[in-house]
DNA sequence: CGATTTTTTGAATCATATCAACGTACGTGG
DNA sequence: CCACGTACGTTGATATGATTCAAAAAATCG
């Protein structure tokens, strides 16, 4: 039961048995359906996810009703809208399936009550959300340093399996661009070579 | 000494005292002239800064000789090429004053004794990462789903202090605008009102 | 005051967005 | 298993917006 989980946290800080099994008692899984909402703009986010198996993204509509991706999560990946998490407001984001997928679910309530049993998750925490930062840190470098096709480039190169298993249409939408655009510098990539 | 960084420190989470003059003993000051450099990339980050008085900023350089704005830091803020500072890389950034500025450094060897005597500044320096994200995760969000203009608004709007404090062009590279084009959305914007 | 930096403006070029249409692949239900 | 409908990717034409290069005006600093 949640191999993948333990087999990521322990990547990142070891725990012992004993730990593991008290961490267990705290996590729940879901299963979720291709197109399914784990989270849906306006509510609460209660849960941070694991995914386990599957895709999900993480993503927010605009004004006119445009999609913008501002997250995938394949396996081995968290993903929630942390600011709605810690704070308890309604979240701006929404979080969907892109495959049918096993989650491991950690809520609010039960991430207080392990940081107290097991204060080494903290740890944990730290070294999770500071790998999110710069990830995301360097993803706005190359937004601001980079032309769309370098950071297509990079991007593919840097997440070959992401680009794989989703829609071009959707990395689109990650990196900022219209559909077409991508189509167009994928065909003059293409030639290029 | 250093009352900025203790105000701030104890917004999030509260030291007594005690823990505080032991945290003093682990902090350094150093005073930065305009234009001269914190971190040069290439080198490794030995120190976070936060910064008492002044300005600041973080940069790369592209293969062109371009700069491009990563972060700017104002009183009371945190500036460090955080993963060099953690791994002992090379930093790929820069980062340099655009004030004369007043600084305390809090080097690696000193943040890891400081952890071991104050475990408690563990969760200072997750509450800090964690708001560096989601900040970073907003401007994400606004790179793919804002026109320049609006992403100018709202770079003024959530920083108005910084677009005072510092010069025009900069806040362009920040956007990933030519100053050019953030000059003539200026006028454009101006004149719309 | 002189020198440097910063901002603005203009003109030409280049790139992307948009709108529309088409072809294709996919999966779902009959 | 086929047929239909939906989702996806590509292509074209056009319009819009950004970049670039050059120059001048304005502001700032010593």
């Amino acid at each position: 039961m949640y191999e993948l989980f333990f087999q990521k946290l322990n990547e990142k800080v070891a725990f012992t048995n004993e730990e593991q099994k008290v961490i267990t008692g705290y996590l729940t899984s879901k299963k979720l359906r291709k197109k399914q909402y784990l989270l849906q703009a306006g509510d609460v986010c209660k849960a941070i996810a694991f995914v386990e198996k599957g895709a999900m993204r993480e993503y927010s509509v605009d004004e006119s009703g445009a999609e913008h991706i501002l997250q995938f999560a394949l396996e081995g990946w968290l993903i929630s809208d942390l600011y709605s998490f810690m704070t308890g407001e309604p979240a701006t984001y929404n979080i969907d399936a892109l495959e049918d997928c096993d989650l491991v679910l950690l809520t609010k309530s039960a991430q207080g009550e392990l940081l107290k049993k097991v204060p080494k998750f903290e740890t944990y925490t730290t070294a999770q959300i500071t790998g999110a930062y710069l990830a995301m840190q360097k993803r706005v470098n190359a937004m601001i340093s980079l032309t769309p096709g370098q950071r297509y480039l990079y991007f593919i190169n840097l997440y070959p399996n992401i680009a794989r298993r989703v829609p071009q249409h959707m990395i689109a939408s990650y990196l900022g661009l219209s559909p077409e655009t991508l189509s167009r510098i994928r065909k003059r990539l293409a030639a290029a070579q």
